[in-house]
DNA sequence: AAGTGGTCTAGACCACTAT
DNA sequence: TAGTGGTCTAGACCACTTT
């Protein structure tokens, strides 16, 4: 497996006994030789026919696989030309937020802590986020965020206040964070808008998540709208990126 | 179209004149119902078997609308049991460097300014990060990313060398950026990993870039790997997060 | 046993590209 | 005209969940 095969020709079988999909592993096959070189970026990949003949599996299988590999961002297809092995580039490099999640999946590590909730008068910026009118009421929250006691994340939040909804001191703590977080389907949002921006601690968010004032962290800015479209939180997250890593890879891997 | 419609059995139909494929028509019919509260967040969409007849569409056909969905995180299925809406979580939530890209496609507006080439000796961190021997020479490369004239991006990195490949100075300039950037088929890398952070600009970077010592900026730091696996190249890009935006939505739009 | 999603077949037709 | 990818059919069988 680890000399480089670079006659394509040869080619492994699809193993129909496999719990693994035909699909998936004509995929991986594929990928395998595109990683060891055996097809070099730009050049074509065979046709789609002649992969059914080589591999025994009919069209559809083969579109699937390489489907997959278009999302891998492994090839690219041009109608009437043929599939061609891509080169590496930045366009298809993303970064996501699952270490954010999996931290609160964690329920014995994570906890939640409140420092402050009160109903405020909407000041212009809010206001305008929000799209309500100066002056009117909106829950105001912040919260701490720890991991095994050690503070990793504060939050800031400002939610519309609905007069109509009666709030419970003891809902606040579950409204929209662990919905979000914990992945099951208590979110009452339907859509979100996010920014990731840079940004330097100031003295309050430093001493709240024990660094040192001025240090460089990473603010995830967020707008949640509810299920009328209407935008209902604005807020964001502060958090060192050293603690909260943003990592991801690019190309072919193994 | 603004209407609410809350009863999902009162369906579009699958128009098969139009250009638009009969999957995404469905995929599409479906988030509209997802996003107008048709089907609320937990609960299960119609059998796949039930959306055949619905519509009037193959099984496959209606796999491939509900794989869309899946992708687009609107949806997930359980075996056995059904399709179900999925709720907003992090999880899902992802940011992507298109506008890194898009940037350095416009060659109109963006340009390459080099800043220092020159061979040295690796030190213990380049050596550790690609992989050689301490003292081994590298070729260390500062660059400067134009757009519209107005600097942008600082860039550092530090590559193989390999005395072997005699390189031209006017090489050097084509190396890796404009191959990673421009979308072409132009890379030797095969793979990467990339890592975000946030940080401050020291006085040389506030200086090329432009802005005030000590603000807040993002750092993107990567190795690339060629395709015999070995790391080449390990460096980072500095900008202003305020000029390369990272924003991204989550959830059911449009 | 019945219902659900997951995979797969063996063709078909279409749109696009090259020659 | 021949070759390519893109879509689609009308079933089939399987694994899993619920009743």
């Amino acid at each position: 497996m680890s000399a480089l095969n670079r006659n394509p020709d040869v080619h492994k079988k699809i193993d129909r006994s496999a719990y693994e999909p035909a699909y998936a592993q004509l995929a991986g096959i594929l990928r395998e030789q595109v990683a060891s070189g055996a097809y070099q970026p730009g050049q074509k990949l065979p046709s789609e026919a002649t992969l059914c003949r080589n591999y025994d599996v009919s069209p559809m299988t083969v579109r699937r696989a390489v489907n997959l590999l278009i999302d891998q961002g492994v090839v690219r297809t041009i109608q009437g030309k043929g599939t061609f092995v891509k080169a590496l580039n930045f366009g298809s490099i993303s970064f996501n937020l699952r270490h954010f999640q999996d931290l609160f999946k964690d329920k014995k590590r994570t906890k939640i802590r409140f420092l402050e909730a009160r109903i405020i008068r909407a000041d212009a910026q809010v206001a305008r986020k929000i799209d309500i009118q100066v002056g009117q009421r909106v829950i105001f929250m912040r919260r701490l965020i720890d991991s095994d006691g050690e503070p990793v994340i504060y939050h800031q939040e400002s939610m519309l206040y609905d007069p109509k909804l009666p709030i419970v001191e003891g809902e606040l703590e579950l409204t929209s964070l662990h919905g979000l977080f914990s992945g099951g389907n208590e979110s009452s949002f339907k859509k979100g808008k996010l920014e990731l921006k840079a940004t330097i601690l100031d003295r309050e968010a430093a001493h709240l998540l024990k660094c040192a004032e001025a240090d460089p962290a990473l603010k995830l800015e967020h707008i949640f709208y509810d299920f009328k479209d209407r935008p209902v939180s604005w807020g964001w997250f502060i958090f060192r990126s050293d603690l909260q890593e943003l990592s991801t890879t690019v190309g072919i891997w193994g």
